[in-house]
DNA sequence: GTCTATAGGTTGATAGAC
DNA sequence: GTCTATCAACCTATAGAC
């Protein structure tokens, strides 16, 4: 009998974490994710106890290293930094993560408004926002508070946006764009936001 | 026997867009639709055949007034529109149909990549998009249509998480934020994006 | 911990009376 | 066109043997 390279717990995430980015929450059965990963159908229950706990899991295994990452970036970046550092900060972590394949994953979150996915996309993301939200408030203080939260959700939707259907670019434009080269995209990105953030109220 | 207000099958596409833009897709049941309508379950396969045509139904009614709202909007700014005029007829069509109440299906397309609903966006949105571009690129000789494209992608994904997440902006920020004031909306995502297509490239 | 087997519920779609 | 009744397929979750 051959030895598995990792336990059912962790294949079992590791299944479900490729299956719920291709395909959705709702559209991933519990069939398919044992299937995919070659376990037994109740090795998810015993694992998981519910499907909503596994999806818990699947999240919680994958944000927290996004955070700290975003959380160190910025720390590195000194007591004062510019909006560039700090919108790099916010999305270098979660656009370079796609080379794990768990970008999919984040788009598929950022994706899906129902609640049980929203509440844990609050528990996980609200803390993070203010830290940022409160960097951007610093290096922008003619900038009114409220105009920052507009600004940085703006960014998050154009984060989001490249991870959901980054692969319509190339489609649409014939292979002008290559959302692929995320060195390249976080620059275009960094560069659009930071202008908008520097943007004067009102037009 | 009292006479109904409009017929079953507009009755049902109104069940649908609701629960359609509330739950999604997937979540949304035809018997959940058939309840919310008051009609048979049986009607939606009368005159729908199956779920995926009542679907295409349902978008297909709606999306061509708003791109038709976009050309004409567009037109009406002249021959050498500005960026902010352009950005505005992209935007203020979609974002002003709130109203109807037909923003969070617009919001739930744009954020369901599964493959059928893809094709659906792509079939209704590529030709708009295509269009804006120009204008766009006419406005902004100096810039690729390669980054025209990118800078149209992360305008539209801002757009989306307003009417896909948008609710979480006043929880986020105790009320600051109000994304129910539409204009107040438009103009800010204006300015943000037009600042952001007037970058210079690189950082 | 892992399996088989199955309970118990939902779904989309259809047949056939009226 | 609208109804009731139902099918076949799917789902999550669990019980109980090993």
């Amino acid at each position: 009998m051959i030895a598995r390279a990792v336990d059912t717990k962790t294949r079992i995430l590791d299944a479900a974490e490729k299956l719920f980015g291709q395909n959705g929450f709702d559209a991933t059965s519990l069939r398919d994710i044992t299937a995919e990963a070659d376990v037994n159908l109740a090795a998810v229950n015993y694992h998981f106890q519910t499907k909503d706990s596994l999806i818990d899991a699947v999240i919680a295994r994958r944000i927290e290293p996004v955070n700290e990452k975003r959380r160190s970036m910025l720390s590195d970046a000194g007591p004062n930094p510019t909006i560039e550092q700090i919108l790099i900060a916010f999305l270098a972590p979660i656009l370079f993560e796609d080379i794990k394949q768990i970008a999919p994953l984040m788009g598929r979150i950022m994706a899906t408004p129902d609640g049980f996915i929203t509440r844990l996309f609050k528990r996980h993301f609200e803390e993070v926002v203010r830290l940022f939200s409160g960097a951007l408030a610093k290096a922008l203080p003619e900038l009114a508070p409220a105009e920052i939260a507009w600004r940085l959700h703006f960014t998050a939707g154009a984060m989001a946006n490249i991870l959901t259907r980054g692969y319509l670019l190339p489609e649409v434009t014939n292979g002008l764009c290559d959302p692929s080269d995320r060195p390249a995209v976080l620059a275009r990105l960094v560069t659009f936001a930071a202008a908008g953030f520097r943007a004067t109220e009102g037009f």
